[in-house]
DNA sequence: TTGTAGGCGTTATCAA
DNA sequence: TTGATAACGCCTACAA
């Protein structure tokens, strides 16, 4: 592999000049840079990497932290994060598990976006002494933290008071694990509507955010002989569950109970009845993650995080469509 | 940031005794070294990583390079590399787009999983001479190169065969893009079984491994005169197009036409009817993939990659079901 | 406009 | 068992 000192010397020149042709400093004669590039190419030089951070304290890199590849709405934030950071020429660092501490421990990224409850506070609170973080699956204060979230509650709130107007009474509330912040405010959203409209009682039953899950409880709501008019799900996922199991004992849907998620998931869009969400622009949240990781990290300046859109889309699984 | 220097000067030894007894070295006092895994500990001390990996020409790091976050394979394969790596102590870096060609020309990563036909041949070239590589999304050959491939031709073959000794005659091929090298392997199984079976003339349909490509050409067939009486899909996401539109256009699924596809995604187990698919395990795949790499990496020692498991899943999209 | 030299934080050789 | 010291490849103040 060809170093600098190889360019130099092809090129007759000193290591330094070699460094300032290389990285477009103006205070190099045209013509002694021409040679240096050109010697440059020849020999396939590209810098290495750990040699340049070593210098610099910066490697380029923002690190993506997800507790898992097959989610369904990583890929989005992910497409979002990655054509933002593109742009501006950092590169992207997506990883999981004992990895993602490892990478922030020994400083392979200038900054961090976490959605990994894995990851301990103390490991981020550690790295962001000297680097940036964005935390969006968690509550955590302090210099070079920042936090952005899906308004979760207030999109909840507005949609289940909707549905309360158009006529659904007995609503029932599927949660997500019950020390996930995103359920949560889900769930205080819901509580909200239905306080707000004076309704004092309704049913809960407690998910895990899986397919599975939402399964098994839709098998068991399909046996209660008081069932709900309507099951808001706290996340797309566990009501794909529900659809199939209702689909399979035969609970009509949305006639005798209704079903609406959270999210918006690609898979939504193919089950039989179609899902009612909330669907949430996770690409467009990628977008401005990256974007204001950016600009803070080029400009020292610190924009407000925009969350992402999110927009009701009525389909089947409810009785009122509106679109 | 503390660095080796100063836990050095806390534990009162020299840069070198340190050095040695945070890498375990066995030529180290206990006593010292405990006084220098206190003073780590305290300072809270991790290594930098630039500052090793400059000296060791190691970073642990493996890259796997993907041409798109949302694909629905990439989670599955990336979800089983993980796993692996993790237990060999390497870490994985996920990368798409112009960032995969940073990373691979300045050395981010000990080797290389490429499945993104958007990095050039010159650019793994380049990188092979030092490093291994193993294309999945190309045919390459080269000193450190290796490729691993779903047997595409054969498990098509296969299925096809039997499809024709269950009965159906006329069988159409919906393609995914014409230079894709899984979507020509898979063509030529088809191909072979059809021939085999003495079967001379079948519809090809162009399309692009999409579900819109595939919703598309699913409207059009659907208006035909002369239906086939089976579509084999290149892969998955094109068979959940057709069936939609076929769907929507009344046309029976099977009774009319029977569907199948390619992958396993979860996507067809959910669809109405669910999808027939020559079932992938590309978690399986990428176990084996990362397995590869560290005994490579570790013992120098070249194994065979396995390539993963492909098993046909009857579903009610084909009318012969035996599950 | 170009060159010399020091240092980024490690590891590793060699001598003590 | 420990410590000086050179080196990895690059950037950059400073001198020429």
């Amino acid at each position: 592999m060809a170093t600098i000192k190889d360019v130099a010397k092809k090129a007759g020149v000193s290591i330094s000049t070699a460094s300032y042709a290389l990285n477009n400093q103006p205070n190099v004669h045209s013509k002694t840079r021409e040679k240096i590039l050109a010697a440059a190419k020849e020999l396939n030089y590209y810098p290495n990497a750990s040699a340049r951070n070593l210098k610099t304290k910066r490697t380029g890199n923002i690190g993506f932290f997800i507790y898992g590849f097959d989610g369904p709405i990583f890929g989005d934030i992910l497409e979002g994060v990655n054509n933002e950071l593109q742009k501006k020429g950092f590169n992207i660092i997506v990883s999981s598990g004992e990895s993602s501490a490892v990478i922030l421990r020994e400083r392979q990224v200038d900054a961090a976006i976490v959605f990994d409850s894995n990851l301990t506070d103390d490991t981020l609170l550690n790295y962001s002494e000297k680097y940036p973080v964005i935390v969006l699956d968690r509550d955590l204060k302090g210099k070079n933290i920042y936090k952005s979230q899906v308004d979760n509650k207030k999109a909840v709130e507005r949609f289940i008071s909707e549905m309360v107007d158009k006529g659904y009474k007995k609503i029932a509330y599927l949660s997500g694990p019950k020390d996930s912040p995103s359920n949560l405010e889900r769930y205080k959203g819901f509580c909200n509507a239905l306080n707000e409209k004076g309704i004092k009682e309704f049913k809960h039953y407690e998910g895990d955010f899986t397919i599975g899950c939402g399964y098994e409880l839709g098998k068991r709501i399909a046996q209660e002989t008081e069932k709900p008019e309507f099951i808001y799900c706290a996340n797309d996922e566990s009501a794909v569950g529900v659809l199939q199991a209702f689909r399979e004992l035969n609970v009509r849907i949305p006639d005798e109970i209704s079903v609406a998620g959270f999210d918006g998931i690609m898979l939504g869009e193919y089950t039989i009845p179609n899902l009612t969400t909330i669907a949430i622009d996770y690409k467009d949240w990628g977008h401005n993650l990256a974007h204001f990781i950016t600009v803070l990290l080029n400009e020292n300046e610190v924009l407000e995080i925009k969350g992402p859109e999110a927009k009701v889309k009525f389909k089947e699984s409810t009785k009122w469509k509106n679109y």
